[in-house]
DNA sequence: CTGAAAGCGCTTACAG
DNA sequence: CTGAAAGCGCTTACAG
């Protein structure tokens, strides 16, 4: 490999004009032209890590997700690469699959300065971590959070679930619906799950308890599972909600499955609006929370503590849900 | 930050010891205590940055994809993540978005010594990239790779593409098809075009041009596209190949928009067998690739000539692809 | 098995 | 603006 020194020798100047050519410090123009001539013959290229360690920074984020299984965070992941793209910076992604064992030991990866810090998703440990996670001084921003209260002395850019579970029921109630199920990822759903149970509340209207179903890990099929068990068990329910656009394509396979057609028998709304909702048959109506503008934001917050690291104070970013209405909702 | 000689000097010992005892290399017993100690109330870790520029090795790959936004993708990354955790290794996502410019970056991302080895898939230019890839001398794997010749002196994870494209006409031949449209992405799907021709030259039947039609991004929307120009202008068609599962879908939705029944007006097959074709409806029949197979095959070979540079020949690995009948396929 | 030194390839003060 | 030095925090030979 060719060095910074070596180019420094070609070019007849020392190793920190080369530093500084390429740091575009203000130089000599001769001095200029002959690094940049010794760099272009040499094909040299500075080495990261050594600049890294000299510098105490590697431009190297870590995200973690739960899972890449849900479309949500590739969605997600693919938004945080374009926007840390236009500042340098890179990321290592790391999946916890709701493993306490893995989540902990990603977290204390930071210890290790190879990253300059982390993006974190919300996963059924979070509420652990977060005490301990905020005690610490690393630069962390957690995104699609939704346990509470949200951790001291840290940023999060998240979604007010309450309000998309609220929106959720509101539309359900319009449609004239009353007996409605709910099947939710718990512990992680919790606010999803509350603020729909608030707008029922808010209407005179208390939801079985047993038209409560939580599963463990929000996939397709948990919902189809969960959906199916619902039907069966209490014909009288006309809608339900899931708590992520995958369980509700569960349910409304299940539904269809059991001979339910979808709307006139049976409402399905979801929460999340991944792309393949548009697509399910008949397309699902679903609570959209904006992912693209939260992945962005939680990156500049992160970038941002990374480089000003002093004068950052952890700030809290709700974004707002919106109801999408497609097809798989109708009145009673 | 506490670092290695902050652990020597309160354990007593020297940095040497230090490394040695982190190592596992053979040390003294009562040395081996002290030094553990130290760790511990001192709270050590590690400074990776460090270690690696010492030891000339990151213990990161780079995994690069066209795009996330194709599930097929996702689901290779998780694969990844999962060999590599087992080797100690990390990797930094990137998408090329089928742009040159970007491809090229992370090329040339290799020479900065900031990872060790690289895991790429086909993209549009790839073709180009295989040239100067093959110069050069840094661990590389080629995965989801279709263009021919595989470059020389590199590895190679693919699945035999025209076999793939060969079983898909295979299936529709059978059922009694012989005016089949095809929509492939161009130039990428070059093999699994060839091969599904191959099967239909075999059987005597030469199909039209005009029913071929090829789509730059392989998405859903492209699909529905030319799915619906193509039902519109030649309703004699019977069945139609797309070259992957999400393209399919749209084929799927634009067929049923258009008032076709699948599969009774109109037989739809795919390839990728990603996780959602099992849920469309009805569920689509597709030419499945061992994708967990594939990623798996691609790191161990990766890893192998990143630790053993020395005695590890380019090979080239194909897998088998299999028919995976649902019910977006029938009788004509 | 241990100890003192050199080195990985940069960047960051600090005199001139 | 330039030059010689020290330092980032490890690991790798190399004598003892």
């Amino acid at each position: 490999m060719v060095t910074m020194a070596d180019v420094a020798r070609k070019a007849g100047v020392t190793k920190q004009s080369v530093s500084n050519v390429l740091a575009g410090k203000p130089v000599r123009p001769e001095t200029w032209e002959k690094v940049i001539t010794a760099v272009k013959e040499l094909g040299y290229t500075p080495n990261l890590v050594a600049r890294a360690l000299a510098r105490g920074k590697t431009n190297l984020i870590s995200l973690v997700v739960p899972t890449l299984k849900n479309p949500f965070y590739a969605e997600i992941a693919e938004e945080v690469e374009q926007t840390i793209d236009e500042f340098g910076y890179q990321f290592i992604l790391s999946t916890t699959r709701n493993d306490l064992k893995r989540s902990r030991q990603q977290f204390e990866s930071l210890t290790h300065r190879a990253i300059d810090g982390m993006l974190l998703a919300e996963d059924h440990y979070s509420s652990y971590d977060a005490k301990t996670l905020s005690q610490r001084d690393f630069p962390i921003v957690l995104y699609s959070w939704e346990s509470l209260p949200y951790p001291d002395n840290l940023s999060v850019v998240s979604i007010d679930f309450r309000q998309a579970g609220f929106l959720a029921a509101s539309h359900l109630l319009e449609l004239g619906h009353r007996n409605c199920g709910v099947i939710y990822e718990n512990p992680t759903h919790q606010l999803r799950l509350s603020g729909f149970l608030d707008a029922f509340r808010m209407s005179g209207i208390i939801i079985d308890e047993q038209w409560l179903r939580s599963t463990a890990d929000a996939s397709y099929e948990s919902g189809y599972l969960q959906g199916k068990n619902i039907l069966r068990d209490f014909p009288q329910i006309s809608a339900i909600f899931a708590t992520n656009d995958l369980m509700a394509a569960g349910v409304l396979d299940a539904a269809q499955a059991m001979g339910r057609n979808v709307p006139e028998d049976i409402s399905i709304i979801g929460l999340d609006d991944i792309t393949q909702s548009a697509h399910t048959r008949p397309p699902l109506t679903s609570i959209s929370i904006p992912k693209k503008a939260m992945a962005r934001e939680a990156v500049l917050l992160l970038l941002r503590s990374i480089e000003y690291s002093a004068n950052s104070l952890p700030v809290i970013t709700l974004l707002h849900p919106a109801l999408v209405v497609r097809h798989s909702t109708g009145p009673i």
